[in-house]
DNA sequence: CCAATAGTTCGATAATAGTGGAACTATTAG
DNA sequence: CTAATAGTTCCACTATTATCGAACTATTGG
């Protein structure tokens, strides 16, 4: 039974979540785990490789920002939410609500019908 | 009378702006025009050479993070934080705030006898 | 034990980013 | 006009990251 190394709280450091929250293939990872959590690496893969995925996986480890748990034969990955947030407080979520400001937005484009007004 | 181009707020991006600052030299630069404002390039070279000193500055204004505005010989650079926050309210601040986190402990690694206690 | 599943690790290659010297540009001072 | 200043641009080089196939590992189901 193998099991994942996480760096511990005090040793995140902001350059190194930057980095890994700068890839947009990493940061649609870190999203969607934000709604829907824990979750196995399959579902999250986009078409890619597994090699490719795994490793986007590794660096999202290596910074903190997600915790993988080996469940029988799957990984289940969670956001470290928490953990970031006694590190680092309103990090994440400053992140998070920045990309749902950029999701407005192409929901507007691909609709300008919808969201001129919030609500 | 050259000046730069300058991305509007509505054409930021959240990676872009995350990877702009995952750099430990372009986040120094921007955590010192955060407290001291507008600043010429010079006093934040911390020694580099000046060609990788203008690279990074680039980085910065294609991301909307810093504006570079032509002052006689000189060129004053600031902070974009009203478009920036306007755009992702909150962001910047977060991302300063985790800064001093990470300063804080910085601080008590090199004297233990300080900063245990907040004030 | 065997096959299937889920994901990792390795290794080569490609792409992206950072570095730093040298020549260049714009502005001001003399 | 000339020199000095502040920074940019260009270019070659290095270094870091990403990509993806192939072989590997751990776990479960039959």
């Amino acid at each position: 039974m193998k099991q994942y190394d996480h760096p511990c709280a005090a040793d995140f450091t902001v350059t190194q979540i930057l980095h890994a929250l700068s890839d947009p293939f990493r940061l649609s990872i870190v999203r969607r785990l934000a709604v829907l959590q824990p979750q196995p690496c399959a579902p999250l893969q986009a078409g890619r490789p597994k090699s490719s995925v795994s490793h986007h996986f590794a660096v999202l480890r290596a910074a903190g920002v997600l915790r993988t748990e080996v469940v029988g034969v799957t990984h289940m990955n969670s956001l470290r939410e928490p953990e970031l947030d006694s590190r680092f407080p309103g990090l994440l979520a400053a992140i998070l609500a920045a990309c749902a400001v950029e999701n407005r937005d192409d929901e507007a484009e691909l609709n300008p019908f919808v969201a001129t007004q919030p609500a």
